[in-house]
DNA sequence: GTGAAAGCGCTAACAT
DNA sequence: ATGTTAGCGCTTTCAC
């Protein structure tokens, strides 16, 4: 028994001041008048106890926790790192702290995230989870902002503009002497912004369009499996790849040095995303960056200013125009 | 004034059902005698109101907020990404909840981040920040376990065997024909095991080491420069390299294939880390993987069995030994 | 089997 | 310029 360190609370500094908790409380918050002594001798006794104000008795009190919500594929992958670190900042420059949640592609996960996101009074979500169809995002009653993924039209979304990326990249290779530039995605279809812009540049060419695809969480050693398999069905018909990520540029690199294709003499390759890490990793790879700090700082605005003035409009119910930021070409010896 | 959409409470719950808001309680935690009638009532006055316990008044009056605090230097990086997800996915599992602190080399804000987390009642504190001298660390009555730098004695720290893993990849390189590795490095001195096990090495075959550092947070291009710098100097007389960590491997690559060194013949390179994402980037690395997802299920073990049988042990005074766990070569095309 | 009361640490409202 | 009271949402006594 004895001494099981407790933190000690307003109650122990007002009684070591000898003041009120109240007084207290409005020293900390610097709220109504205080004499110069009474604020220096709570000053000295919270010191002197080294008492720091329990932000979860604060929180159940003010009905907000300060803390946002962060749903992620995975950290892991440097984009979704920089973005995590980008949105962390972000948020702490307006007092805000990030509870993280790496959803790893599994939209179970994603589901009980969300419910202990929930539990845990968050007070807003930021969303870049890659699982579509997770309807409970649509019953959440807080405020939302996904990042690169759209959830919903009534969701805010913010990102690069994809489209222009891909018409970048593919101008690129054209540009460059690529006769035929293949595709290399997770998941083709319309809503593929990169592939998009890659299917208008080739129309306008009038080449015929190639497109791999290799699932996004499919794992190592599978994955670079499938992209030899791919690469090897295609080459040398094919003499461009557009990577709509570094990674899988990277994988196309690696496979092309062990099977002595020359690059960029007989493959010129373009990846997407241009994080700082890869570019340390891959100093040679040309590729599109991302606007990273910018989406980032974009969508935690849009998400704080929603929490702030959320008293009269808990959940705004009107389309939403995704926010789009360009993107930069990198250029550099693999194309 | 209206509805304000306000989450519903355990006593909004009891009215619906009929019944105290104790009875609701114990639906929730399963406690005591309950007639099935009552569950059931309760239930479904649950469902109804889509009502979910606040995590925020549990915590308050259980003294225990199921957050941990996770203090690493950047996520951005692949290492510390891969290091967050582990870390993410064993406290997920044991029912906790990450909050993420980058502290991006700052002592500064690495001081702020446990000012904030301790106001925040977190449970613990997992920190890999590479911050030395934070004395705040040691006045800390909760628990805390380091992951990669010891912190102090006192403080538990988990990580790989690094100087194995340094004389692994000295010892490669050697084999491989070597006459001259070089160490490539963030920051040099007895305190670095990677270098402790090169030197080792290298004195055994009598081999002067030759060094170069470059800090660990210096960014782009600056860093690039550095690098390319130290290799001009010494090339060729160095024919190896052994890179601390993989992101500076691959600078060190791209160096050579614009310098036309040809690797691995005239230059071979051995990284460090070997995370998922960089083998993605570059699998023509050779590098020594880090067990990362050992590492951190023993740092979540660690600090959860301490804080569970936290009632006897505030704080645990007596030195602990840092928790080793073995690396692998991983063999590629560079070496 | 169930309810009433007290209290976790804090602050807003209402005194004085 | 400061203290008293009440209550945020929950669980834990202690009653019945």
């Amino acid at each position: 028994m004895s001494d099981v360190h407790q933190a000690p609370s307003q109650v122990d500094v007002a009684k070591l001041a000898g003041v009120s908790p109240t007084t207290v409380s409005r020293v900390l918050n610097n709220r109504g008048y205080l004499s110069q002594h009474t604020k220096d001798r709570v000053a000295q006794a919270i010191e002197e106890l080294n008492y720091r104000p329990n932000e979860v008795a604060r929180a159940l009190l003010g009905q907000r926790t300060k803390m946002i919500g962060v749903i992620m594929p995975t950290v892991a992958l440097p984009f979704f790192g920089e973005v995590v670190v980008g949105l962390e900042h972000a948020l702490e420059r307006r007092g805000y702290r990030l509870i993280l949640c790496n959803s790893l592609g599994r939209a179970e996960q994603e589901r009980e995230y969300l419910e202990l996101l929930m539990s845990n009074r968050v007070d807003g979500i930021i969303s870049g989870a890659h699982n579509d169809a997770i309807p409970e995002y649509a019953e959440i009653t807080l405020p939302v902002v996904t990042i690169d993924r759209e959830l919903s039209p009534h969701i805010p979304n913010v990102r690069c503009d994809n489209e222009s990326g891909g018409r970048l990249a593919t101008e690129l290779l054209l540009r460059r002497g690529c006769r035929r530039p293949a595709l290399l995605t997770s998941t083709s279809g319309p809503r593929n912004l990169r592939e998009v812009g890659y299917r208008s540049v080739l129309a306008k060419a009038g080449i015929e369009p190639t497109i791999g695809t290799v699932n996004f969480h499919t794992p190592e050693p599978l994955r670079s499996q499938q992209i030899g398999r791919w690469l090897e069905k295609w080459l040398p018909s094919v003499d461009g790849i557009f990577a709509t990520d570094d990674l899988m540029a990277g994988t196309v690199l690696g496979w092309a040095a062990r099977a002595r294709i020359a690059v960029p003499d007989q493959l010129r390759v373009v990846g997407f995303d241009g994080t700082d890490a890869v570019r340390r990793a891959l100093p040679m790879l040309t590729t599109i960056r991302q606007p990273i700090p910018l989406i980032c700082r974009s969508a935690v605005d849009l998400l704080l200013d929603r929490i702030d003035g959320k008293t009269q409009a808990p959940v705004d119910r009107r389309p939403v125009k995704p926010l789009e930021f360009p993107v930069t070409l990198i250029e550099a010896e693999t194309t």
